[in-house]
This record gives C-alpha cells, structure tokens and sequence, in this order.
DNA sequence: CGATTTACTTGATCGAAATCAATGGTGCGA
DNA sequence: TCGCACCATTGATTTCGATCAAGTAAATCG
C-alpha cells in the first residue's frame, strides 16, 4: 500500500534530507490513505494523532464557532497538515474536509516527535516547513485584511495567467465556488468581483478568462511579492 | 549592557536549553537596545538582519498596501520577532513599531542560522516557539473571523477578569486605544461594543471594569480553548 | 492658571460584503 | 427525453464595521 508511494513521499521537502534510518522509522507506522468528496478528515479539538501530507486531490481547512464556519486553507500535492499541532502534541485547532477524492499519507505523531527528537535533518526540515507554513499565514492575513474581494482575484488571476504560460487566453482550474472559498468571500460576491473586472482588463465566459488588457489588470490588482 | 541582561534572556524559553557555548555565540553580537515610543523597528520588505527579544515595552506588528494598513500583532515581554523570517533567510513580511518607550534585544540572524545548525536543543526550542507562533497567529484569525467586535471584547474581558484574579472589579492594564488595536477594530467600535456589553453583565466606567454579571458575560462571550 | 493636546464617547453616514431570493444554464441519470 | 441536482449569475436587502464629524473630559505644558 504505502511501497507503491515510497518513492514520492522520499522526495518531499520534509523528507529529503533525513536518514534512511529515519525515513523507515517515519513510514513503518504510516499508511495512505483515499477518501472520497466532502469527507471530514478532522476535527478542531481533537487530539493530534497523525501528521497528514497531501499525495493527490484538494484539502479545505476550516474552523466553526457558534454555527459559523470559516475557511483558512486550501490545501494541495505535497502540503502537510497539521504540523504544529503534532510537535506540540496540543488539540487541532482546525479541522479539514476532502473538497475531491484524495489520496494522504498519515504519520503516527509520536513517530514525528520521536524522529524529531534525535534527528537534526528532520528537525532542520520541520523548522522550514513550520516557517513556510506560519509565513503563508502572515500572507494570507494580509491579503484578506488588506485587498478588497476584487483586488484579491485580480491577483488570483495574474498567478493563474503565469502559471499557464503567460497565455493571454486560459481556463480556470479549479471550480468558481471554491475559489470563492479560497479567496474568502462568498460566490456571490465573486461572481460580483468577476463582472468589476471587466472593466480592469478581463474578460470572463463561463470559466474562460481572457485578459484583454495586462498592463491594466497589473496597475489594478498591484501584485506584491509580500502578499503574493 | 547586554550583561544586566543576560540572566533574563537566559530564562526565556527560546534559550532555556541550550548550552552554555552555544548562548555565548548567540549573545556575543548581540545588543539590547532602547526605543522611544512610536518608533518604527523593521520595515516590511526589508531583509531579517536581526532576530527581535522583547525584554519590555509593547510592540505593535503591522502590514501596508497601497496606503492601506493593518495591525496584525501586538508583543510584550518575551515575545520574539520575526523568526520566521531569521530561519529562512527571507524578507519580513511584517513592520515592527514601538508603541510605548521598549527595551529589545537584536541577535544577529547569523548567528541564530549558526547555532541552530549545529544544537539541536536550540534547534528544537525554535521549532517550539515557532509552533506557538503558528497557532497563535491561527487563534488569532478565527477571533477575528468568527466573531463579532462585541463577542471579541466579551472573551478579552473574561482573560481580563481572570488575569486580575477574578475580582468583579479591576481596572483595564492599557489604554482602550490600544486595546481597539489589538481586537481589530477602531476605537469608535471599541466604545460602542462596550456600550453594547452593559446588556450582557459588564458595567464601564473609564477604565474601571465592573462583571455585574459574570454568567450573562459567558453565556454571551462562549470562551472557547480552541480561540483563546 | 489658562491653553492645547490627547483620549474617549456618541451620532450620522458610508461602504464592502453577506444574506436572501429568484432565475437561467448544464450535466446526469432514470 | 424529462426531471433533477448543482452551479452560476443577478438583484434587493441587511449587517457589520469604517469613516466622518462633533463634542466632552482629562492630562500636559507654557
């Protein structure tokens, strides 16, 4: 079950780097794992028993209160969750759901710590993951407290525009609704956001984008490489 | 300078554990400084020189954009900045300003990247503190996100009420100014929810704070472990 | 002591986004 | 092919908090 992924889950940036020693340490106790859509992985306030790393599919983390629910994280290939809840051995403070059939591999947490105990790769691996992690935070922060919901998908759009190439013509990957979630509003709202664009330098069918005006939708959307 | 210094520096968690080697090439390039109130310390963007102690004082972490600010933290006695960025060698994200005369110690960033490297044991406090970082700045996000200005200041009040020993009475330890800051909200918002708790078992008068009713405070507030 | 700044309060208005409601389009299965 | 979800769009309304505008009280300073 888990052989079969060995080999990726070697190359991920918090294994890289730790012992052959190690990593059998790491993975004797793991297993994959798929699950179907909509399921609840965990639940904030529950103990943190595994670490979870991302193989394949779309993970949403999310925090409730009182009946309401927020959405901090959209969570992808390779992401890990949730670390600092494992080396604290503290209570999640989130909880996560498959938004699409997933695969994740789960680590026993007293492994983690174990490894991490008495293997400086690993921790030197798990501080750069830990800090990668808590500056996503910080950005994230800032682009919700910062950017009006127009402002944040102007910017969604110039990541999505380069990561297909810098084709002025491209189709959304993911669906509308959650990149509404992913941005923090509601699809209405985005919906909303989309049709103001139009008069920023985008053109949007169905999920077709079409970036009639580049250098307008740059002066609209004023891309920060400490936000973005 | 440093050496009036060094035994409280030496009790902080970050250093607690480390030997003795290590804490004297950490504290040899180090410097404690003072800083008159409204001082700004970093500068977003800039790159992470120095990793920031506080030893006293109040530090208030924000954010810029497009003329546009937000307050993201706010630091006290013990609280490190920004680590983060030290670790991974990266710009801050974050300013720093003073807002009230403060004393800090600045590390050269070097020299943490230096010790950690080889002592695990610091190694291993930086993961901690990081981790506490990480969840502190997730807290922080579902308070702000799930909760109401009102609701907000219910929850400080009631750490408040339990800070003072749990006295029915006790006087408010900052200005409301600050304390606006710190919930993210404008002063304004800060008068009217309070206003708005009379209904709920607190009794304002300046900064002298009466729980009329401390039942009907946490039916309202609903402390949770999981945000506060 | 009076003058000026600073902190706080209160009211009026504005704005961004959420919510509620209605409708149109699309894909899917019976 | 018809119905049925589900997604997306659009409009109306509401809510929360920010902003603008006075005005008061307390603190500071000449």
């Amino acid at each position: 079950m888990l052989s079969r992924h060995i080999d990726e889950i070697r190359a991920l940036p918090l294994f890289a780097q730790v012992s052959e020693a190690s990593f059998r340490d790491l993975t004797r106790g793991a297993y994959v794992q798929n699950f179907p859509p909509r399921a609840e992985l965990i639940t904030e306030g529950d103990p943190a028993d595994f670490l979870h790393v991302v193989i394949s599919g779309c993970i949403e983390m999310f925090a409730s209160w009182q009946g309401r629910e927020t959405s901090l994280f959209l969570l992808g290939p390779q992401d890990t969750f949730i670390l600092a809840a494992t080396i604290k051995d503290r209570p999640y403070l989130m909880s996560a759901r498959t938004l699409e059939k997933s695969r994740l591999i789960m680590i026993p947490s007293e492994d983690i710590r174990a490894v991490f105990e008495r293997d400086s790769d690993f921790a030197k691996a798990i501080v750069s993951e830990l800090a990668a992690c808590y500056r996503g935070a910080i950005k994230g922060a800032k682009n919700l407290r910062l950017r009006t919901s127009s402002e944040r998908i102007a910017n969604f759009l110039l990541k999505e525009y380069h990561a297909h190439g810098a084709q002025e013509r491209f189709a959304l990957d993911f669906e509308k609704k959650r990149i509404a979630t992913f941005l923090g509003m509601t699809r209405e709202n985005l919906s909303r956001a989309f049709a103001n664009l139009r008069n920023h330098g985008v053109q949007v069918d169905g999920n077709e984008i079409v970036i009639t005006d580049l250098d307008k939708l740059i002066a609209f959307a004023r891309p920060d490489p400490l936000i973005d």
